[in-house]
DNA sequence: CGCCGAGTTGAACTGAATCAAGAAACGTGG
DNA sequence: CCACGTTTCTTGATTCAGTTCAACTCGGCG
């Protein structure tokens, strides 16, 4: 659980106070690879910190599998629209490793930000954060070519190539595993 | 004024001391059409709401002005990127209409966060709002067709084509203008 | 009137998808 | 440790959505 205090000192210190509440409200989950952090259709109620290993979250459209995005030690992960709605989410998340997770409740966030304005201060801090994230992602989406989005993840995230497989990175690019491929071969 | 307030009421209730002092640090701007918010190369020091008018959000690429957002009556505005970091925008900010906003720069914000826990909680669900936002437009660019994506906005937002040239909407959605020209005659 | 920006239409081109087949790597049980 | 099936990755041929370049139309407006 330390992991989890040092990746949010990054964002934003805490009192000793608004630690001790923490971490009285996270519980630790053991996943193992394969194994489903949250099926499509139902709600997601659950905020997660992955403190070790790899997980995908994805969608199915016409009979594939659509992978959007990825997590990895030291994110916060959950299905955002399904936890933030209340509403069922439309996609699943999935293991691509054995991972430890600590798991923090709706509910129980809703209450610390009552409690601990710092808390919620922090969580603002980390929203703008993934913002600016999923911001930078949107426009290479749009706006850039196949390759150049390749070479754009080669550059940020070397890592997870050699973690995952290839079909899934290309759906995270947003292109099919065949182009991925020839891509790859020119370089 | 009272614009401003009731769209936030919509977000989060304040008590009337909050409201006061954020009546107090809000500016009003009025501006005509074609001018700019905000240069590229510039800081983007002010959040901006958007009581009545158009605007968009473009940079320069190879030349072309590619249009990515648009801002209109009761839209929170801002360089995000550049608000947040501190650092240059990228992008420039020009008015398609004459419009009314109001402004508020990022040390008055912060200050009133100090002060108010429950403004920094209102920051906080609109950020959610404006992710959730963000996330449906990065899926439709990055998995939808361009006809797709017309079809969409027109379902969404059906008041934009009346209000800005179709050249920016063109690149909006990611295609060229002859395209969408080409998407329309077919429907 | 003639110009100018905005939108349309046509033809050639291209990046990427799809369909289809193989090759390589991987894990599991015998 | 090998044999088998499965999953992962590559390669080739064809097709298609969307781009680019270029010409043309239409509606203001000085």
């Amino acid at each position: 659980m330390q992991q989890l205090f040092t990746h949010i000192t990054n964002y934003h210190p805490l009192s000793t106070e608004a630690q001790n509440a923490l971490h009285d409200c996270f519980e630790k989950l053991t996943l193992s690879k394969n194994e489903y952090l949250l099926n499509e259709g139902q709600v997601c109620r659950h905020l997660y910190f992955l403190e070790d290993g790899a997980l995908r979250g994805f969608y199915n459209l016409d009979g594939k599998e659509v992978t959007h995005w990825f997590g990895f030690e030291q994110d916060f992960v959950t299905s955002f629209h399904s936890f933030i709605t209340g509403r069922a989410a439309v996609e699943n998340i999935q293991l691509l490793e054995g991972s430890i997770l600590w798991a923090i409740s709706k509910e129980q966030l809703a209450e610390l930000f009552n409690r601990f304005h710092e808390i919620e201060r922090l969580v603002r801090i980390a929203y703008e954060k993934y913002y600016i994230r999923l911001e930078e992602r949107f426009v290479n989406a749009q706006f850039k070519t196949a390759t150049e989005r390749y070479e754009n993840l080669l550059l940020q995230s070397p890592h997870i190539l050699e973690r995952v497989p290839l079909g899934h990175i290309a759906s995270y690019l947003g292109i099919s595993q065949e182009t991925l491929s020839r891509i790859r071969s020119k370089l």
